[in-house]
DNA sequence: GTGAAAGCGCTAACAA
DNA sequence: TTGTTAGCGCTTTCAC
């Protein structure tokens, strides 16, 4: 170990916590300065290829693995993405994960994934402390955000995606769609249909911006089309999003607005939960009751009376986020994009 | 702005390329020394109140987010822990991460996410990359590995949980279940229930380990209780782990194996598709054909014939593995845990 | 209870 | 092509 730069006497007690190998160490068995090393692995083509060669081989050797914390400090690029989602494990959101991932990680990027619970207070304090680590970029579900948590992310001069929403005034980037416009498609096909008594089911007690927004949409596509005809919501209830709370949709549906035709869940699952339960009430789909869905979940194609629902962009909403940051991070374009990815109306047996 | 100690004359031209507030800009602020600061936002109590209060105060007045990577370096304490799964948007593994993530969030811990796409090789690059951001914890899926890969977590110093499989040679910590006994305990049921031709389906070109201990242990217990019977094993094809190779698997078990009187799938996905199928096909489950799975979705118990199925402990592996994780982080332990999370065997109507 | 000094491991800027 | 110097923003250690 040799450290010819820094007072390394025998005066004081040196902080050395880490027993791992560092940039100096790697320099020192190679016989070269601690820059040549870093510039071994950053930018390769700078170096001899001898140089190279010993550099490389003494990297191997000393088994040295970059401390990025530190680069992260001297460069002021941490090559991380924050990632804020209402829930990891609701499948939709995984997907967009999963296609912000496929985008980033080639290029180098790690992404940092917080739950925010569809709690607002708790996204702004993910927001906040996700700051602390400096990410290149941020990705968050939604565009309703505390005044506190949008000051902090505008001030924050780092790239912000938002997603899976759709707004006039984003704070940054946007790439998503229009929740309202889908579901005003759903009414609007049920009134093309022929159908008259339209329900509209969901989880009305959550903080979810998204099914509060298909609801309100519901209700004033309702309003314009089927004048006075009585606006049908109906809650599913305290069990989250789930097939359960699908089944007790439909038994709450069926008692609160028996003359109900088509029923317009506000996620597939629901859809799919009261489809199963109507199925075993011998209720016949659609000609009694019809059904639709939002998503298109793997499982509502396959469903024996395949599921009428919006075909939303749940992967490529991650990919094109991830595509906005990297144009943003990699300094190709400066200016915030917004991109309404749409949705599509999957017209199937069950409406 | 004021740094008494460093040398900022008016010689060189300073590196602050970010603007962002930093500890000596707040204790400049406050009129106290950086290291103040710092009590004040690590330790509070040993700050006197009225310090505390005037400097708690500057904080907020300057809008200052500490720089944890600044952090990270000094105390070598990234308050990190990575996670590497097979695939982020299989929900399986979604829900492991929501577990760990439940865990380690409120300790101040935020998580890395990487996705191996169930080949080796990959993980041993993320596992390279991810060791250089020095996580406090690493859990990965899994407990193969490549050689390198096992090396560099074992010769890491980081406090590793490997998860979802079984072995008696864990690399540190282990938190999962075997897929094997699971899979034997499914033959043992479909044994005892009189059935006589049982067939494997699953993705066998895959290189998902755990739907291979499953195959392997299918084969062993059906050579051990069934003597004489062919071993039946049906590939689900390359689409990966979804309804539609499901459906598929169905057909080509009836086309290769007309005599199988029980299906065990690889997993409820595969078992969803081929009882879908076999309605669709008019044939009876579980009178013709019985169908088993694998994971208990939430949909399984639902369908029309609901699965007969082995529960895994999804979520809980996350949060037992955040939690084995949080004793080694926090010091409390320094022993290496294996815990055997089991799996239930969930008969229903399906077989 | 508070402050000064040193340094974590790396990169940027500059010089040779 | 390579090396030198300074410093990123914080925490640790030690002194008062």
């Amino acid at each position: 170990m040799n450290r010819p730069l820094k007072g390394r006497g025998a005066d004081k007690v040196t902080r050395r916590s880490t027993n791992s190998v560092t940039l100096d160490d790697v320099a020192a068995h190679a016989g070269v300065s601690p820059q040549t090393v870093s510039r071994v692995i950053r930018m390769p083509d700078l170096v001899s290829p001898s140089t190279l060669e010993t550099v490389q081989r003494s990297i191997a050797e000393t088994g040295y693995v970059p401390n990025l914390a530190a680069s992260n400090l001297a460069s002021n690029r941490s090559m991380t993405v924050a990632a804020l989602v209402p829930a990891v494990s609701y499948s939709v959101f995984a997907d967009t994960i999963h296609g912000l991932d496929a985008v980033l990680s080639p290029k180098g990027y790690h992404l940092f994934i917080g739950s925010t619970e569809y709690d607002r207070e708790r996204e702004e304090g993910l927001i906040r402390a996700f700051l602390g680590r400096r990410p290149d970029g941020i990705v968050v579900v939604g565009t309703e955000h505390t005044p506190a948590a949008r000051a902090l992310l505008k001030g924050s001069n780092v790239p912000v995606v938002e997603t899976w929403n759709w707004t006039e005034d984003p704070i940054d980037s946007l790439v998503g769609f229009s929740n309202r416009d889908a579901s005003a498609a759903l009414v609007d096909f049920a009134h093309e249909r022929g159908y008259r008594h339209p329900a509209f089911g969901g989880w009305l007690t959550g903080r979810d911006s998204r099914a509060y927004e298909r609801r309100i949409a519901f209700e004033q596509r309702v309003a314009e089309l089927f004048p006075g005809e009585s606006i049908r919501v109906v809650d599913a209830g305290t069990q989250g999003i789930s097939i359960e709370a699908g089944r007790a949709l439909l038994e709450r549906t069926l008692h609160e607005y028996p003359e109900t035709d088509v029923l317009m869940c506000a996620s597939d699952i629901f859809a799919t939960g009261a489809l199963l339960e109507a199925e075993s009430r011998g209720i016949d789909v659609p000609g009694q009751l019809a059904i639709c869905g939002f998503g298109d979940f793997e499982l509502s194609r396959h469903l024996s009376t395949p599921l009428t629902t919006v075909t939303t962009p749940n992967l490529e909403i991650g990919r094109r986020a991830g595509e906005v940051l990297l144009q943003r991070m990699l300094g190709e374009s400066s200016e915030p994009t917004t991109l309404d990815l749409s949705f599509q109306l999957a017209a199937r047996d069950s409406a």
